[in-house]
Order: structure tokens, then sequence, then C-alpha cells
DNA sequence: ATAATTGCAAATGCTTTGCTTGTGA
DNA sequence: TCACAAGCAAAGCATTTGCAATTAT
């Protein structure tokens, strides 16, 4: 069973047959895959599968927690599972590719300037976008 | 004339009516409009300027570096003018506004973070989501 | 049994675009 | 003058939704 399937059983989130392949596919993947990318994957393993299904399964477990969305450049939601702990993100302006990272000290001073401004830090967006170095 | 009319002349960006009258309400307002709210402040001038005018000419003065595109959770694209000095932005949860902030040493960690994956920083974004401390 | 889920196609919401007419430099 | 811009309506794209048929518990 799939990580993402047990997490659904453990929130009581009703498992189908599309959801269990998704889940799987979602396990799987190690990069950040939009919801056409997801779908055509999910369609190598039953291609009767909708992309209103994973549209709407996607949604689904965003919202119970088990998957992030992130809303890159390029006007498509990009999906992958929800981490243990939280990374950030920095995106190869030229290849796409998206190199996760966490930065203790930047979390600390987002939070002290949530807080300067009289604000509790709910959630934030941080997205690196650069070139890589030729050396 | 306005701030952003004064611009186009300096880079050679051709001034029309519905040009002068867009960069004069984006020139004067303080905070974040979305297509649709820009072109209601527009039509207020003049009712005859078309929303696919507004479209074409918040994308072309933002590719003139004139205008900064923002998308902030919400589906619309926001702008503002391009502000001399770079910062970044706190979005109140609950009423939607949003403050601007500077933190030059969360600039200077992710100019890090980026050098140390072996990248050279183009562009970031940081956006803070959070909810007023009542006191 | 029955409330929830699927597939399909139609609808949505934001944004772009083709085409004809109008206009700034 | 004449390449470029505006207005309008139609098209485009990602995403959502209504509905009838199907399915998980």
């Amino acid at each position: 069973m799939s990580s993402i399937e047990e997490k659904c059983k453990n929130k009581g989130v009703r498992l189908t047959d599309q959801r269990k392949v998704i889940a799987k596919i979602m396990s799987e993947s190690k990069d950040h895959p939009d919801v056409d990318e997801l779908h055509k994957r999910v369609s190598y393993v039953d291609k009767k599968i909708s992309i209103a299904t994973v549209y709407r399964t996607v949604k689904l477990f965003e919202e119970a927690g088990i998957l992030e969305k992130h809303d890159f450049k390029g006007g498509k939601a990009r999906y992958e599972q929800s981490p243990d702990e939280h990374h950030d993100h920095l995106i190869d302006i030229n290849s796409g590719e998206i190199i996760e990272f966490v930065d203790k000290d930047i979390e600390k001073l987002q939070n002290e300037v949530a807080k300067k401004l009289g604000y509790k830090l709910v959630d934030h967006k941080l997205e690196l976008y650069g070139s890589k170095i030729k050396k």
C-alpha cells in the first residue's frame, strides 16, 4: 500500500480504485507534476481515469493535507506529497528543474517580520528563481 | 504628467489616450489592483476603454519594467508600479489587505542559499500570509 | 442500501487574440 | 502616411461542475 493510501485510511478518506492509482503515482513521484502530467502517468496504469477525477482527487488530497499545491510560474498548479518537514523551492529558469531546500534562518526571520508587523504567520511562499553557475 | 507616463516617454513606449489614463490610475494607486479593478477605475475616467486594452497595456508596461505583476492567492494577477527598491508582501488572510516590507537579512540569505546550490539568483518571490494579532 | 464517486461534456473565470477600424508620431 | 493600437467578440487554457451511471462501505 502506498504511503498516501495509508494517509487516506488514517484520515478516513474513502478509497476508490482511481484514488489508489493516483495515490500510488504521487507517492512514487520525486518531482512536482502538474495535473496534465499526473493524468498522463495515471493513464499508463488505467487509461479510463478521467482528468476530472484527477483534478477532484488532487484537490481532495490537498484539503486533507496529503498533497501540497504550488503555483510556480507557468500557470499550471503543481503537486507534491506533503513533506514531513517544510521546505522551499529553487527553480532553474533554464531547465525548469526544481531543487528543494530548507533554511531555518530564513524561516525564523519570516516569523520575526510578521510579528513586527503585528501578524501571526500562518503560511508563506518562498520561491527562488536562478540560473546554474557554470564553472 | 503621471510618473508612469514619464517612464513610457523615456523607454519610447507610444502613448495613447487609453494608456495615459491607465498610467495615471496606476501611478496614483497605492494598493495592488487586479485587472478587473483597474478597468473599473479606468472606466470612471473613460468608459469606452475596453478590458482587452487594459490587459494589453498592463502586459506592455510589465514587459517594459514599469509595472510589477503578482500572482497572490486568488487566481487573478495583481499589479503595482515597479518600486525603486524591491520589497516583499505580507497578505492578511482575513481582510486581504497587503502590507509591503523590506528585509535585507532575508534577501542576503536567499542569495547565499542560491549560491550554495550552485545558482545565481535571478528572481524570487516571498509572500507571507498571516492573521492580525489582536491585543 | 445509499451516500459518495466517476466520466463525460458543458460551463466557468481569467486572459489572449484575430480582425477591422481608428490614431499617434 | 502608416505601422501600431483599440474595440469587439470569439478563442484559449486551466480548472470546476451538473448529471446520470457506477461503486465503496
